[in-house]
Order: structure tokens, then sequence, then C-alpha cells
DNA sequence: CGCCGGACCTGCGTGC
DNA sequence: TGCACGCAGGTCCGGC
């Protein structure tokens, strides 16, 4: 399940091999991959073909590639295409003689560089996920718009909504703080509105609250500053972690978005562990188990005894 | 405008 | 064996 450090090991693995790179041909195999480009397949293909990739560029889970088109070439990039991996999303590099995966849904055709694959594959089992082309616009601080190699004063159109991530240096604690406390809502739900904070999923959500001691249902009108700057730490913490664990294979051929599984295996805390002992309470010589609430149509997984259940929680 | 639930998807595991 | 169902969850959208 791609969140921050996974969209993020996938764009480091990508850009070597994209970079300066020029679409020679698109196959759209699966409509469905290209939903969010609403101009349909002719348009989304009439957009890349030609079109040269200049960077690889992430706003919390969202990605996108600026495209410098050949034909006009002055000033900067004006569109890009845009991937969002959603649940199983990967992007592949692939040689040609390797035949189509089964969830295969649209092969970019690169040109050719001597030692590197030919193709860019977007491959997604179950189709949360998808590519679009989309303008790039200003962004409203004036910083730039993403982590990047090379970074552009431009975002997405389609990212321009997701607030910074916690790993984005242009990432203002105050002003997310100042919008945190005019929610009226858990604090959980707060921590997956890509709107006020991007790049943390159920997994960091759970992970970042156990670490910071507080439950989901906390009311975000009531978090003290304190609180909200240890959530953000934690959460940080976390995904940097994650990043250390799946980032070791940056020159993989695979640029596979579970590169950091190896991560979810050792050290998940909280997370999945329904009915096993919180080590932090064990530590401290206490017996408690994980415990699993349904929560946004989702699990949510606390140690009833180090994260209790505030008296009155928004659920 | 903010909050919240449902829809979108497929594969896998479980129970009958 | 086969079928129904629950579960996994990021994002968008409509209702209120």
């Amino acid at each position: 399940m791609p969140e921050l450090p996974e969209v993020e090991v996938v764009r480091r693995g990508l850009v070597n091999w994209v970079r300066g790179r020029t679409i020679n041909g698109v196959d759209v195999l699966d409509e469905r991959s290209i939903r969010r480009h609403a101009l349909g397949r002719e348009d989304f293909t009439g957009n890349l073909v030609g079109a040269t990739v200049t960077d690889v560029v992430r706003r919390g889970k969202f990605l996108w590639m600026p495209l410098q088109d050949d034909a006009d070439s002055y000033g900067p990039p004006a569109v890009a295409l845009m991937a969002h991996l959603g649940m199983s999303g990967q992007l592949l590099m692939q040689d040609d003689s390797v035949p189509d995966e089964k969830h295969l849904k649209v092969r970019l055709r690169l040109s050719a560089r001597e030692g590197m694959p030919e193709q860019l594959r977007f491959v997604d089992q179950r189709i949360f996920g998808g590519l679009f082309v989309t303008s790039l616009v200003p962004t409203d601080d004036g910083a730039p718009g993403g982590l990047a190699e090379s970074p552009l004063p431009l975002i997405a159109e389609e990212a321009s909504h997701i607030a910074r991530d916690p790993l984005d240096p242009a990432f203002s604690f105050e002003l997310f703080y100042r919008r945190l406390r005019k929610r009226r809502t858990g604090l959980k739900r707060a921590l997956l509105d890509q709107g006020l904070v991007s790049g943390i999923g159920n997994i960091y959500a759970d992970e970042a609250l156990w670490r910071a001691k507080l439950h989901f249902a906390r009311p975000t009108d009531t978090l003290r500053r304190n609180e909200a700057e240890t959530v953000l730490d934690c959460a940080r913490e976390v995904m940097q972690d994650a990043l250390a664990a799946g980032g070791t294979s940056f020159d993989s051929l695979y640029v596979n978005v579970n590169g950091a599984s190896g991560y979810f295996e050792r050290s998940l805390n909280a997370y999945g562990r329904e009915g096993q002992p919180c080590g932090r309470c064990a530590a401290a010589g206490i017996t408690s188990a994980i415990r699993r609430d349904q929560f946004m149509n989702r699990s949510s997984y606390t140690c009833p005894v180090c994260q209790p259940k505030p008296r009155r929680g928004r659920w």
C-alpha cells in the first residue's frame, strides 16, 4: 500500500531512468487506468508522444513527470504526466523482450538509451491508481512544488489541492496547526486528509499515533501545540525509517512499490498487530494487547493502555 | 465550506 | 467443489 515513503522510493528509482528521454509511443491497454484524463485516450496519447521527461516530482502520494514539448522547447515545461499508484500501482522499467505483466495497463515507449530498458510500464491490479496529463501551475507560496531533483516553482494542477507533506522542506507547521485547530473531527481523520497534510495513509497514521501515544479519535480542536508537533515528528520519523529501509536499491531495474516491504515485517508497532502485545508496555512490565477498531470504514490499531480512548472522542 | 459515507476495484481467505 | 461474502484502502464526489 504505497504511502509517502513507497512513492518516494519509486520517484528516486525512476528519475535516473527516465529523465531526458522522449516518449515515442503509448499503449493504453485498459482505459480505466486513464479515466482521470477527461479528454480520453487519443488526447492522452497525443499529449505524450514527442514530449521529453525533464524530472520526476512528488508531493504526498502524487507523482508527476514534467514534459518538455520538443516543438516548443522554450521556457519551463507547461504540462506533466501525473501518476497516482492508488492501492496497487507500480511503475516498472522493462525491456521490450519482457512479456506483458498480467495487470499491465499503460506502456510508454522511450527513446533508446544505452544500457537502459526501452519501456516504462504502469501496472495496477486494483485500478485505484491511474495516469493522466495535467497542467503545471504556479504554487501559491512561490516555493518549489514538491520533492524533485531540479525543483520548479510549479506544481501539477491536480496536486495543487494537496497540502505539502511532512518531508517537504517548505512544509509549514504553523499553517498545519492553525488549520488543524479549526477542524471539528478526530485526529486520525485529519492526518489522512491530504488537503491538511499529505503523504500519510492508514498504516503510517496508526504508527505515528502509537509513537505519539495519542488516540485516533482525539478531537482536533483540543490538540495542544506540543501534541500536534509530536504527532507530526512521529509521522516524519516513521516515514523516514521506512524510506531508509526501502531505499536500499534505488538503482534496481524494478522500481517496485513494495520496495519498503522489509520494513513492514520488522518495524510495525501497531498496524496489523491485533491481539499481540504492545512492545512499549511490555518493556515497562505492563501487559496489554493491541486492539482493532473500525474507524472510517477501515481498521485502526491502538494500544488501549498507552493510547487511551478520549472521553469525548470523534469517530 | 466542512464533515462524512459510499463508490470505485480485484484477489485472497474464510465459512457454509 | 463452489459460491457468497468480508477485507484490504486512497481518492473523489454527493448529501447534508
